[in-house]
DNA sequence: AATGAATGAGGTTTCATTCAT
DNA sequence: TATGAATGAAACCTCATTCAT
């Protein structure tokens, strides 16, 4: 049938970027659920529907397909986070974007958390080989060092803030129940993955995050005893 | 040590303690080095000095010395958490203990921190078939009731804290900088396993959750948006 | 044929036809020769001339390879005992016919033989999981039958004729002095694979299986005894 | 508790005999299921409950324990025949004896059958190099050529039969249903192992074979066509 | 007589990758 | 660009056997 034009050359695409495409949709599923060591090419060209050798012809070798699995989905998260959208907002409330942008990209891309988790077992190495990413994050400790001083200066946030901790925080708040929660929810006897305790969650995260930067630090209280961290509250 | 006399064959231990923990040890190093799915048994074999087949005489298979590795690094953190203890101490006293101790724990045991991270790459389903790791956490949340209990009665603590999500804080504060830190330092520019910025971020931890937890809840607080969370300061 | 150029690799057949075929006639011998159990698939790939992983590639595993041969032999069984074309025949002849083909075909076919034991030292469950071997046998039973049925209106088969003892009797007539000639030469001190004597028993099993057809039965006769099986015939 | 005497050795039978039968017993079992190249040396310790080393203590080896198996039960197949009871009888009788002995035994003792199919896959050679089983195979073809030629002489049975042909015949008809009884019983869909099917082909066993015995031979017999074996007798 | 600990060789299977077209 | 066939190295695991007591 339908061989009028050519016979020689059945059922192929014939289209490289979408080729490129469903090896990377494929390759994306397979390592986000078994790992890059656990990950198989041959699970990845079975899924994609190309032959495996393509998969070799464009990407190398497994190591790169990862790569640039990975590449895309930081790509993907700094888009998200849209911090240079922030700047322009007062402070308080571009803050609680940040916190809120960061945890819904979380929640709403699962493979993100796992991928991340993953380069880092394997010690961060396929990253630090990408030439795309780092600089995708070059604005972001910029983004959050603006916030912050704007804020400071309006008084309502506390003085002693280091941005990477906060950063660090903002990003580890809403992480760990993710990553972890396999092991959690059987632990702690709670489904951690349930719609209603992941919007608590993210109340609490940002009550959390922006307690503590409108918060009275130590330093600047009163306080005798500095480590004695006291309700400064109704005072 | 007990080697005076004679030295002459060091290889077989004929002690089959001493063989279970070669191979634990080794197989400790092997999984949180490479994960359970990049972990070689040749490997552990090789590095403990024992035969092969007696790592499947004593664990049956690969995930049998994994989740006995799993089950043993699980034991040590909950006994270095050591919460009984902390229960009659004061609520703040005993909170902030908590966070350190989390803290502390995951910082000198970086094991901890990746085979966490492994299992939940693995969805947990070696840690749900353990008979001994759930118990270990049965009293976890009853000491954070306990002392959240007798802080809110006396007027030092917030009144809605959810125990769950206090832990998961405490947790995730320390746990992400330290398991993400590969893609983290580098994306950040910072070596975030520097001793001093460790310690810098032992104190915002600290800080953060003894902070959250002391300062009045907005739902208490005659905050008009109770959404908008507001600064106390400068009262 | 086709190789009048260069022969220069003549390792790699790149044929996938002939690869299967090559690996299924080195399965047959591996599997005949040392059993199922006794079968190595590194020396099925040897003698193939393949990479073991074709093996697996083609057959999934060794009992897929195991499989394979044992559905090859039945259907080529069943191809020689032309059943369906015997039964046009005059009863007597097609019986004969039946007899003797089967006996040819099993001493032809010592592979047979031997597969059969093993299948059933297995407790048949490899053939029981095969798709294509049952509907074989499913007109054998009707060719003897059919045979009987005519034979007995004309009055040269006896009445009381139950067509699956016939079968098992033509059967295993043929069968147990090859099954079991090893020990059996041995013990009864007689080559019972010399051709004088296979000769001399498929004669034998001629005799036996027509003269039992043909023999008045014991119920028929008006025997005293009916126990005493005796030539009350011609009466 | 129990050690009054001597605590030093816990739990040891001290019975070497005893010790011998349990690994005998649980050997048999095990090769009787698996096979010799599938039976475990590992199973039959942990079923015979005695230390592994026994087992080679005694038997030398994983063929030296199969090899006792097959002695024994060869052995005991040989005192079930009693054929040297038969030469007395009555030739017809002591014939009918011998097929039912035969029968009765194999179905009785489906071990006996398992274990000569494997033998004989193994082309017999370890019974080859037992020094006890020949010699209990001496007076069986005596029997039955003392059995025929009293009955030749007394005129009830043929004149040219074999006795090898013979022995061949009675056990062939009773070992192929029973050995080949899982491929058959599926192939054939039949359940050649329900008691009523067994007794039925019992009795066609001994009617075949005393049929055949007291059948007028093809020879003797002045048959036209003497490829047709016709009933001519009592003339 | 009997044991528990340990071994080495080899078994089946897997997997990233390359070849030839 | 795209393919089906094939590979070699190494993975996990098994098993008969021996060591030291």
């Amino acid at each position: 049938m339908e061989l009028s034009v050519a016979a020689s050359t059945p059922k192929i695409t014939r289209n490289p970027q979408a080729s490129r495409a469903k090896i990377l949709d494929a390759a994306r599923i397979e390592f986000v659920t078994h790992g890059l060591s656990g990950g198989r090419v041959d699970r990845i060209a079975e899924q994609s529907g190309v032959n495996k050798n393509l998969i070799y012809h464009y990407f190398g070798s497994k190591d790169g397909v990862y790569l640039a699995v990975l590449e895309r989905i930081y790509a993907d998260l700094r888009s998200h986070q849209q911090d240079q959208d922030l700047r322009a907002l007062p402070p308080v409330e571009g803050m609680k974007r940040l916190v809120s942008n960061t945890f819904d990209h979380f929640v709403a891309t699962p493979d993100l958390i796992r991928l991340m988790s993953i380069e880092n077992i394997h010690y961060g190495e396929h990253l630090k080989s990408s030439k795309t990413t780092k600089s995708l994050y070059g604005g972001l400790l910029d983004t959050i060092r603006i916030l912050l001083k704007r804020g400071q200066d309006g008084r309502v946030f506390r003085a002693d803030v280091d941005p990477v901790d906060l950063y660090l925080s903002i990003s580890g708040l809403a992480y760990f129940f993710l990553s972890n929660q396999h092991t959690l929810s059987w632990l702690l006897d709670r489904d951690l993955a349930a719609r209603r305790r992941v919007q608590k969650r993210r109340q609490h995260v940002v009550e959390m995050v922006l307690g503590y930067l409108t918060h009275t630090s130590p330093d600047e209280a009163e306080s005798a005893d500095p480590k004695l961290i006291k309700p400064e509250v109704g005072t």
